[in-house]
RNA sequence: GGUGCCAUCGCCAAGUGGUAAGGCCGCAGCCUGCAAAGCUGCUAUCCCCAGUUCAAAUCUGGGUGGCACCUCCA
């Protein structure tokens, strides 16, 4: 298994801390609204990754954080006149619901902020006893970066002379503008929690790094966890900050490995509610099966900034359903485990950083020879074997057509429009057989204008949504 | 301004020193009553310039063009 370390900035082997054990934390969606492409992404790029661990045989603990704590969903709450609760609930649902679409299976371990208040409360006062923090007149408590000798290490950047000399701004009591908050002090009587430093809110980037001892770190390796993994904006300051935390308040840095995927933009902008061109899930899939949306969005390398739009996202619905239709010339035969030199080539290939593409590839090529030789000699038992060995192999690695196939091409057709159509099919069928072909042509541009692809087989007339 | 990433067929996209994967689109053909589906065949020398090398899309230098991050952000 090789992993790209967006911090080492080369591919490296990936060996565990623990052997055949993998501790992978990412971080999740702050809950205050609607998942959009953009969580997508991230999700489906670290659900892969614990396939393909997984297929390599390693025990994976898999760790994905909720922020239920933060500023935006306070305000959500305030302005809606809701609990904070209620807010946090109904996006961690929709969001859960969401996944579940894509067919990202959910994390072993699902910490929120509010459920983790205890190890932040530790962690900050760690740090304050070691003078890694401090706390100001006001009562926030601040990580002091100066005192981090390794402080922008992970992201290589380089403090900016200016930066670093300037002084305290006006309201603020930082020692360095760089220092961020460990424990923002709330005095108004707005939504806070109790906390040794006083009554506030924790900041944003205590909350991971806390999770992390709190539920996967082990004390006796040189790191906390083997891999963190995040979307590419993340890196800085939201990762250099929580690898700071844990470097100065544990005797282990936080990661072996770090993997950042790539963003995904809406028509080469980058999405953001200032342009609002923010391209929600639930909306998504209200057009689109969620398989095809995983499909899509996971056919170019997780590293790869993304470029959503429709016309590919149709290309990468032909090639799915490809799969789909290879699978329906299968229908039926019993499904087996059998274990072939594709599979092994397949886990070879995404093994490699996650090699998406040549991985399709090879995909493709095994349909092609499978429908080749089913067109030419159909009672091939062992072709026919393995191939279904090979189709349920792709399904539990990649999450690719775990459906029913013939339920698939159906996508978004209500149950009136299938009885219309299955009518018209048995008239069409019916004036073939009398070589009535005028009438059959007919009624196949009736039955096309429900948008539908017409196919004649052996095993009967199908009709799959376009 | 600082830091970093990228530039491969009409479109999407692998390959990172050994002579260009795959998908979509297109064209020709097989199959089909005709289609659809499936299959076969055809279609690029890798942004520009210079260099290193027996050999470069792949390394080095210089251009040009795009993008990201710089303390809200997956």
């Amino acid at each position: 298994m090789y992993i790209y370390d967006s911090v080492k900035k080369e591919k490296r082997e990936f060996i565990p801390l623990k052997e055949g054990k993998v501790s992978l934390y990412v971080c999740g969606p702050t809950v205050y609204d609607d998942a959009h492409l953009g969580h997508a992404k991230s999700a489906l790029v670290f659900d892969l990754l614990t396939r393909v661990l997984r297929a390599n045989g390693y025990d994976v603990t898999y760790a994905r954080n909720i922020t239920d704590i933060d500023d935006k969903i306070i305000k959500k709450a305030q302005d809606q006149q809701k609990e904070i609760k209620e807010i946090t609930d109904f996006y961690t649902d929709s969001f859960h619901a969401e996944m579940a679409a894509l067919g990202v299976k959910r994390p072993d371990i699902e910490p929120k902020a509010t459920e983790s208040l205890e190890a932040m409360f530790a962690m900050t006062q760690k740090l304050i006893d070691t003078d890694h923090a401090y706390r100001t007149e006001e009562g926030d408590v601040y990580f002091d970066t100066a005192s981090d000798s390794e402080y922008l290490s992970l992201s290589h950047r380089v403090q900016d002379e200016d930066e670093r000399q300037e002084r305290v701004v006006s309201s603020s009591l930082k020692r360095n503008p760089a220092d961020f908050a460990l424990w923002k002090s709330v005095k108004d009587d707005s939504i806070t929690f109790d906390s040794p430093f006083g009554k506030g809110r924790p900041g944003w980037h205590l909350e991971c790094s806390a999770m992390i001892e709190k539920h996967l770190a082990t004390d006796d390796a040189p790191y906390a966890i083997d891999i963190h993994g995040g979307g590419a904006d993340l890196l800085f300051p939201h990762h250099e900050n929580e690898a700071a935390q844990t470097r100065c308040s544990s005797n282990h840095a936080l990661a072996n490995y770090w993997m950042h995927n790539g963003f995904v933009n809406i028509n080469g902008e980058k999405m953001s509610k200032s342009l609002g061109n923010s391209f929600f899930l639930k909306d998504a899939l209200k057009e689109y099966d969620g398989e095809v949306l995983r499909f899509y969005l996971l056919s170019t390398h997780y590293r790869s900034n993304f470029n959503f739009n429709t016309e590919d996202l149709s290309t990468a619905k032909k090639r799915l359903d490809k799969i789909y239709r290879l699978k329906k010339r299968l229908f039926g035969l019993a499904v087996n485990r059998e274990k072939t030199e594709f599979q092994e080539q397949l886990l070879k290939l995404l093994s490699d950083d996650m090699n998406i593409s040549a991985a399709l590839a090879l995909i493709d090529e095994m349909i092609t020879v499978a429908n080749e030789t089913l067109d030419t000699a159909g009672k091939h038992k062992l072709l026919k074997r393995e191939t279904i060995a090979n189709l349920a192999y792709i399904e539990e690695l990649l999450g690719f057509g775990v459906k029913n196939p013939y339920e698939y091409f159906q996508f978004g057709v209500d149950d009136a429009t299938k009885e219309k159509l299955a009518a018209l099919i048995a008239q069409r069928d019916a004036a073939k057989k009398e070589k009535n072909f005028e009438e059959s042509d007919r009624l196949r541009d009736a039955i096309l204008a429900f948008g539908v692809n017409l196919m004649d087989t052996p095993a009967g007339t199908f009709w799959e949504k376009v």
